[in-house]
DNA sequence: TCATTAGTTCGTCAACTAACCGAACTAATA
DNA sequence: TATTAGTTCGGTTAGTTGACGAACTAATGA
C-alpha cells in the first residue's frame, strides 16, 4: 500500500510522510493540521503505512487537555542507506538508518591495486557491516560514494583521480551496482561534502553554500538553493583552474591550476623553501608560524591571501551565503583568520568564512544526506514532479571528526 | 472556472495549459495522449479554458486518416504582460502578449529628474501604449522592469545605479505597483538579458547559461538549471569585483571592482591614452584597430585577455555550457575572436562562448520571458508545488535589435 | 466514375472508482 | 464541562474505462 498508484494519492503519501519525518514524533490530528489533509485521510494513510512497517507508535501526548494522541514516527531502521567515502589512502563506509543515525562505520587503507579491486573492496566493506550487526542486507536499499575526481555520468567513468589508479577505464557505478544490487550514486567527495556541510549545519536561512577544501589541491563543491551545481561537464567548483596567481598560460597552470600554483600544499611547502632553503611539511611550518618565526608566516600570508581572493572571486561570480573551508590545510584555524583579514582587504564587502565542523566527515555525511533524500523519493514520491524530500540531519556528534 | 480551488484540477489544468501553450494548435485528443489524461477530462478542462476565454479553435485537421481533429491554441491577447527596460539613457518598454509576440514597443530618453519622475514616465509609458492601441488598460496583468542596479526586495529600493538619481531611496517596486495597479517584478537589467538570452536561444539542453555584459562596466548574469541565481545579498553576476586583474587592495579597485579597471571601456580608452598619448572613443580604438593600429592592437588583446580570464574564472566556478557575451564593447565580433583565442590560451578547456543574439533588447526578453512565466503561475498554477511553467519563445526576430 | 465497405480517429455519454472532506459521533482527559 | 483525539458514514469531486456515434480516408468493385 505505501507505493499507490494514483498520483494524487502519492503526492498526499509524500506530504504526510514528510510531516513525520520532519516533525516527528507527532500525533495524527497535529499532521491534519499541518498538512490541511482532513483527520480521516491522514488516518487512513498513516495505518497503511504502519502496517507496512514505516512507521510506528512512540507512546502518548500526555498533561495536555482533551484525548491523548497516539504519537508516531518513522520507523528508523525500517531501510537503511550506505554512504562510501573513497579517498585515495583511506576508504570510509556508514550505515545510516532513515533518520541520519549511523548504525556501522569501518574504514580501511585504500586497496592499493585500483580498478576492480576497489569495487570489490567496497562492496565487501558494506556487505561485511551488515553482517557484523545481523542485519540483513537487503535492508540496504542506497548506496551514495563518494570520490576524489570527476565522474562522467554516461560511461561511469572517474576521471581526473590520479590517485585511484584504473578508475577512470572501468565502468565504475555499473560494477558497483551489480556487485551490491541496489541503486549507486556516484559523487564527487568535495560535493558531497558541500552537501554535508549544508545538511548537517547550514539548512534553511542559508541555501546558498561554498565548500572550499585546500589541502594538496584546492577545489570547491557548490550548492546554490540547497541544489548541488556540477556544471555542463561536472567541472564546476574547479576553482584552482581560475587563470589568475600564477601565469595560466604556462603548461604547468593548464595542467594544475593557476590558482592552485599559488595555495595548496605545493605552493606552501616551495614558498617556505624558495624563502629559507629548508624543506618542511606543511604542518610543521604551520608549528613554525605558531612558534612566531618569520618566514612561515610569510609564506602563510601570501597563501591565504590568494586563497582570500579565490573567496572573492566564488563571491563575485554566485554571492553565496557562506564559504566554509575544510580539507587538511583549510581546516587550520590560524589561517581562516589571516583569510578573513585578506578578504577585507580585497573584496568590496565581507563574506562570511567558517571552518568545517565536519572535518574529514564532511563527504560521508554528504553521501548520507543524498542517500536519504534519494531514498525517500524512491520510496514516497515516486515520479512526483518537483520532490525533494529534505530528510532532516541527526545529532552533529553523529558525523563529526573521530567518530571512525 | 479557470481557477478550480481543488489542488489536484489545478494540477490537470495547469499540465493541459502548459501542453497547449507548448504545443498548440493542438486537438484535445493529442492533449489527452500527450499528457496521458483522459480524453474525456481533457474536452472538460478545454471547454472551461474556451468558455473562459483563453483558449480558442483555430479550424481543423485535414489531410490525416479518420475524422477530423478540432484544433485550439491560447487566445493570444487574452492577456498581456509589460517589460520595461530602465536604462541610464533611455527607457524601453514593450507590451506583449501570451505567445510572447510584441503587440507594442516603445522608447523615450530617460527622465533626467530620476526618483518618483522615472516611476511616472514609466506608468505614463506603459498605460499610453495600450490607450495608443485601444486595449483595456486592464488585460495587461504582471511588469517587469529591468534596472541597472540591484534591485533590494525588502525595501523596494534599487541600489549601486549611479545613473538614475535618487531611486535607491525610493520604494520604486512598490510606488510603481500602486501607479499601475497589477503586480510588478523588479530584477536587475544583465540578469533579465541573461534570461532573455536562454529563453530565446538556450533553452533546452544548455540550461546553465551566463551572459557576460562588457560596456563602461563588466557584469554577468547567471542561470544554472534554467534559474536566474541572485545569490545570497543580489551580488550574483558581479564579476568586475573578481580581486584580479588590477591590485584587488588600491581603493579604486575595492570601488569599482579590480578586474572591471581593466576590462571595461575605462581600461580601453586609458590604455589607449597610455599607449599613444591619444584620446579616442572605444568605437574609434576597434576602427584603429580594423585598420591595422598596433597600438589599438595592443590594447584590445589585453583586454581580451582579461575578459578570456574572467570567463575562465567564471568557468572554474560554475562551468556553464555557454558563455553569452554582449553590452556595447562586447558586441564586437573582433573583439569575441579574440577572446576565444585568449581561452584556449589560459584556461585548459574550451568555453563555449557566443555574440548576444539579441543586443540591446536582450533585457527586454528576458522581462517578457519573467513575466510571461510569472503570469501563466498566477492563473493556472496557482500555489502548486514545483510549478515552473515555461512558455515557448517567440520567433526570434521579434526581440532583435532595431525593432525600436 | 461512383457507390460501398473497411479501417481509423475524434469526441461524447454513462457507469464506475479513488480520493478526500465534512459532519456526526465516541473516547479520553484537564 | 470544555476540549482534543480519533472513527464512522455519507457525499462530492476528479478522473478512468468502455461503448458508441460521427466523421473522415482509402481501398474495392461494378
Amino acid at each position: 500500500m505505501a507505493n499507490p498508484t494514483n498520483l494524487s494519492r502519492r503526492m498526499t503519501l509524500s506530504n504526510i510522510v514528510q510531516a513525520i519525518t520532519t516533525y516527528g514524533p507527532i500525533s495524527r490530528a497535529s499532521v491534519a493540521k499541518m498538512t490541511g489533509y482532513s483527520k480521516q485521510t491522514v488516518s487512513e494513510i498513516v495505518s497503511s503505512l504502519e502496517e507496512d512497517g514505516w512507521v510506528q507508535t512512540v507512546g502518548r501526548t500526555e498533561g495536555n487537555v482533551g484525548r491523548r494522541a497516539v504519537v508516531y514516527e518513522i520507523v528508523p531502521d525500517a531501510a537503511l542507506v550506505a554512504s562510501v567515502d573513497l579517498g585515495g589512502t583511506k576508504v570510509r563506509v556508514a550505515l545510516c538508518n532513515l533518520s541520519g543515525a549511523v548504525v556501522a562505520e569501518v574504514a580501511e587503507p585504500t586497496c592499493k591495486d585500483g580498478g576492480e579491486a576497489v569495487v570489490d573492496q567496497i562492496a565487501r566493506m558494506v556487505n561485511g557491516a551488515t553482517s557484523n550487526l545481523g542485519i540483513a542486507p537487503s535492508k540496504i536499499r542506497v548506496a551514495v560514494i563518494g570520490v576524489p575526481g570527476v565522474p562522467d555520468l554516461e560511461t561511469g567513468h572517474i576521471n581526473l583521480a590520479p590517485n585511484i589508479i584504473g578508475i577512470d577505464r572501468i565502468d565504475f557505478s555499473s560494477l558497483l551496482r551489480v556487485r551490491l544490487g541496489i541503486e549507486v550514486i556516484v559523487e564527487n567527495d568535495v560535493n558531497l561534502a558541500a552537501l554535508g556541510e549544508h545538511w548537517m549545519t547550514h539548512q534553511g536561512d542559508k541555501d546558498d553554500l561554498v565548500f572550499l577544501s585546500i589541502g594538496t589541491g584546492i577545489g570547491a563543491g557548490v550548492v546554490i538553493g540547497g541544489q548541488l551545481v556540477r556544471g555542463a561537464t561536472g567541472g564546476a567548483g574547479e576553482v584552482g583552474f581560475i587563470p589568475f596567481g600564477a601565469d595560466p598560460t604556462e603548461p604547468e597552470s593548464l595542467k594544475v591550476g593557476a590558482l592552485e600554483r599559488v595555495t595548496a600544499t605545493s605552493a606552501i611547502v616551495g614558498g617556505y623553501q624558495q624563502e629559507t632553503g629548508m624543506q618542511k611539511t606543511v604542518p610543521e611550518i604551520f608549528d613554525a608560524f605558531v612558534a612566531g618565526e618569520e618566514a612561515a608566516a610569510k609564506v602563510l600570508q601570501t597563501a591565504a591571501s590568494y586563497i582570500a581572493r579565490t573567496i572573492g572571486a566564488i563571491a563575485a561570480v554566485i554571492d553565496p551565503n557562506c564559504v566554509v573551508i575544510g580539507g587538511s590545510i583549510g581546516a587550520r584555524e590560524e589561517l581562516i583568520r589571516m583569510i578573513e583579514q585578506e578578504i577585507a582587504r580585497n573584496f568590496p564587502r565581507s563574506i562570511p568564512v567558517e571552518a568545517s565542523v565536519l572535518g574529514n566527515h564532511a563527504a560521508l555525511a554528504g553521501g548520507t544526506a543524498v542517500a536519504l533524500s534519494r531514498l525517500h523519493i524512491a520510496l514516497f514520491a515516486r515520479d512526483l514532479p518537483g520532490a525533494n524530500i529534505v530528510v532532516p540531519p541527526p545529532e552533529i556528534e553523529t558525523f563529526q571528526e573521530g567518530a571512525a
